[in-house]
RNA sequence: GGAGGCGUCGCCUAGUCCGGUUUAUGGCGCCCGCCUGCUAAGCGGGUUGAGGAUAAAACCUCUCGCGAGUUCAAAUCUCGCCGCCUCCGCCA
């Protein structure tokens, strides 16, 4: 939620933040209506309301005629402010509709348009030139099956399309990456968490994706809780309705826990392999900070994401996320995006996002500023690794012609040591 | 899942049976001031959060876990929900 103030005091900052978006600004001149009717109801639900406090107070102290005529004065009052009262709730209910609707201010240097307009603002590493090298790099799908490490086949069987299960050094893998992820992020003073996966609507609403990611949330039957996309709905939650010391900002986390995704929309797109999958394991940095530290504390979320990309050997790119594609809670996004041998681009590994204090007045997060008044923190998140894309990009990338994976350095220790994974079947 | 108990402004706490000068009591902590070689003690004042109004205030409204109801009036009575604790059952 961004701030009223913004809305109503310059509405056509907002306007040109939706503009840069590529949306309509129709929702700005409903929520002005009904924060101009909001004040209105409030208004005469308080003066009723205090009419009504005074009456009260006298007929205590009245006796006979006077306290019958008091009382008979109050009772048409007190229907009165039943009536105002509910005016007030459903006044504020439109108001509230209305400004949840709005997506958070861009930042001022986000690209205008859509999903082409996002920029790449680095390079980092030279794609492997595998012709050059005299051989054909082999896909994850075949490298995971040689190596014994991804079973998509039984994954279908199991659980159906977009499923997988990790065998054998897969899954030492995914544990490799998760403790390499967790070293660094508790090297760099973060707090370590695993974090639950189902979460109340609350949580859901207040990080942003009831809105128009709605479609890609899994649901429990039955029951009023949402399996997390990201531990970045239970870690934004984490906090909601409590007043943080100031003192005890920044605030970081790095969450572990299991993403869901029904991948609602992108059918056809990546459906082999374990590139887009409905469930995979996920480090994730979270951090309350102050919202003029916020953008100093992004540039560092996106640092750190680059260490551990460099700790696993990979070429990347960093993309500055047009407007059009941020979502509804990020003023600014930077991506990070590997390249992938054997599909010849570079794809999104990881992801940091600044949502300046869109999600913390949404779940009621706030800090005191130096006059020892409340405002509302900012919330920062960056995806240290998602387990199944980091395996894509190490097995194509680090391939050798017989099969074989060379395993990074920084991951040699979590991997028992070993240098390489040798194919535990025959190769063709 | 069953039975019982409990949720008051940072923490502790009075008030709830028996509705109304309660603008919610007191203590601890914290903040400001006075006093004092310094510190401590002592004394005085302040200290939930949100919203409305305002140039800014004064001021007004809401807030006793949440919601609904009864009533002229609810921390207090009724109902529902949530959370915590104890016991029982079940279980990684």
């Amino acid at each position: 939620m961004i701030d009223p103030r913004l809305l109503r005091e310059t509405p056509d900052r907002v306007r040109a933040s939706l503009a840069k978006r590529g949306l309509s600004d129709e929702v700005v001149d409903r929520a002005l209506a009904a924060d101009t009717e909001r004040r209105d109801a409030i208004a005469t639900f308080e003066a009723k309301r205090g009419e009504q406090k005074q009456l009260g107070k006298l007929i205590p102290k009245a006796t006979g005629e006077e306290k019958a005529e008091l009382l008979a004065r109050t009772k048409t009052l007190a229907a009165d402010v039943k009536a105002a009262e509910a005016a007030q709730n459903a006044a504020e209910e439109t108001w509230q509709s209305a400004i949840r609707e709005l997506p958070n201010m861009t930042h001022p240097d986000v690209p205008d348009g859509g999903e082409d307009d996002s920029v790449v603002i680095e390079t980092v590493g030279t794609p492997r030139d595998f012709a050059a090298e005299g051989f054909e790099p082999r896909d994850h799908i075949e490298l995971g099956r040689i190596l014994g490490a991804i079973d998509l086949e039984r994954g279908a069987k199991v659980s159906g399309s977009r499923f997988y299960f990790l065998t054998g050094v897969g899954a030492e893998l995914e544990f490799a990456l998760i403790n390499l992820a967790m070293e660094q992020a508790r090297e760099a003073g973060f707090t370590q968490v695993i974090a639950p996966a189902l979460v109340k609507p609350r949580a859901m609403e207040g990080t942003g994706f009831l809105g128009q990611a709605a479609d890609d949330v899994y649901r429990i039957e039955g029951e009023d809780l949402y399996l997390v996309g990201t531990s970045e709905v239970a870690m934004a939650a984490y906090h909601s309705d409590e007043i943080l010391d100031a003192a005890s900002l920044p605030r970081r986390y790095a969450a572990f826990s299991p993403c869901f995704r029904k991948e609602a929309g992108s059918h056809g797109k990546d459906t082999k392999g374990i590139i887009r999958v409905h469930w995979f394991d996920k480090v994730e940095m979270f951090v309350y900070t102050t919202l003029d530290q916020a953008e100093a504390e992004h540039a560092r979320l996106l640092a750190w994401e680059r260490e551990f990309m460099d700790k696993l050997e990979l070429a990347y790119q960093v993309v500055d996320i047009a407007a059009g594609d941020l979502g509804l809670s990020a003023s600014r996004k930077f991506d990070l995006e590997a390249w992938i041998p054997t599909q010849g681009k570079y794809r999104e590994l990881t992801s940091t996002s600044n949502c300046t204090d869109f999600q913390s007045r949404r779940l009621d997060i706030r800090t005191r500023d130096d006059e020892g008044a409340t405002t509302p923190v900012a919330t920062l998140n960056g995806t240290l690794t998602a387990v199944t894309r980091a395996i894509v990009a190490i097995l194509e990338t680090h391939q050798l012609p017989d099969g074989s994976v060379r395993v990074p350095r920084a991951l040699q220790k979590w991997m028992g040591g070993r240098e390489v994974l040798e194919p535990v079947i025959p190769v063709a």
